[in-house]
DNA sequence: ACATGAATAT
DNA sequence: TATATTCATG
């Protein structure tokens, strides 16, 4: 309300590093981040398992950040480099197969095609594989979902136990995504399956090429950054969104202040808002190409509807009816 | 051979 | 801490 206030601003602005400061490296025309998580480094280490620059990249809100496009680009050359495999020269700098993927963020909206998935399987059936398929992310591979498989089910795990005892709830801090979904209530039970096969999205052929991934992922973000506002203000209720980055920093999260917002219903701020928040980029397989369907060990009568079209409609863009209504499952619980 | 899940690593 | 990777099993 003083002046201070805005003097204050002013030379917080003026002290931020600026670009040259924080992109010292010719070739970081992307996103350090990026670069990295795409394990696209010098010619140096024999090791794939390079990390992060360490920078602090105080990575304003502008969502003109979105370092996908040059993300995509670089990685094109990186895969495209993978697929050659020029098998010459292994030692050195051969990012060749052992191609490091760039860490998974769960974010609310993918751990909702999670919890969806799973909840559809039923807890029995559901294990990293099939659920993969059910969420039909593309990119997503079984391990992403295994590990946070894995970790979901710890946290449904301490559920029961608070849910019995009755106590304190759950950590805000550690259970903000998995609070950001509601856990159906069966998953408490290890009792009977839902089996209520509804209609499944029932994967669309799938070609799970990490290429596709970058891509999908550039277009979706574009079409999302041309388009940040899709739904009124409240639930982001976007299409499942794989968003990668870089783990030292997820860009927020200031350790001070107190929460984002209400942790049980959802607990995202201001998405679009001021960018502070993750934009997260949607990419939900869409390859309407090979047929994979190799699995019969499975008896969940659900995924046999072979029809489940549910594209998203990133093409609103144009017209500002704002459409955009993905059909994602039938499940209304959002 | 392949998928799972727990343990472990980053 | 969150996610990835390894590893023993089935």
């Amino acid at each position: 309300m003083r002046e201070d206030d805005s003097d204050w601003f002013a030379r917080w602005e003026e002290e931020l590093p600026s670009p040259e400061e924080l992109m010292p490296i010719s070739q970081s025309l992307i996103s350090p981040d990026l670069a990295l998580a795409f394990d696209i480094r010098s010619p140096n280490h024999g090791n794939g398992n390079s990390n992060q620059p360490h920078h602090h990249q105080t990575t304003p809100p502008t969502p003109s950040q979105l370092q996908l496009p040059s993300s995509q680009a670089n990685s094109s050359a990186e895969f495209a480099a993978d697929s050659a495999d020029l098998g010459s020269g292994a030692a050195g700098d051969e990012p060749a197969r052992t191609l490091k993927r760039p860490r998974l963020v769960w974010t609310p909206q993918l751990h909702k095609r999670f919890v969806d998935a799973v909840a559809h399987l039923g807890i029995k059936n559901a294990v990293p594989k099939t659920i993969m398929q059910l969420m039909s992310v593309d990119g997503l591979t079984r391990e992403n979902v295994a590990s946070h498989l894995q970790k979901y089910r710890l946290y449904l795990k301490r559920m029961q136990g608070l849910s019995s005892g009755g106590g304190a709830g759950s950590d805000p801090a550690t259970d903000r995504l998995f609070a950001s979904s509601p856990v159906p209530a069966h998953f408490l039970h290890p009792n009977r399956v839902p089996s209520s096969d509804h209609f499944m999205p029932s994967f669309v052929p799938i070609a799970t090429l990490q290429q596709q991934q970058q891509m999908a992922a550039a277009a979706a973000a574009a079409a999302a950054a041309a388009n940040p506002h899709l739904q009124p203000p409240q639930f982001h209720r976007q299409i499942a969104a794989a968003h990668f980055s870089s783990p030292t920093n997820g860009g927020f999260s200031s350790p001070t202040n107190g929460q984002f917002g209400s942790p049980t219903s959802n607990g995202f701020g201001s998405p679009t808002a001021n960018g502070k928040f993750d934009p997260s980029f949607l990419a939900v397989r869409q390859t309407p190409q090979q047929q994979q369907q190799p699995i019969h060990r499975m008896s969940t009568p659900s995924l046999h509807s072979p029809v489940g079209n549910y594209v998203e409609d990133l093409e609103s863009a144009n017209a500002n009816g704002g459409r955009t209504v993905l059909t994602l499952f039938p499940t209304r619980d959002d």
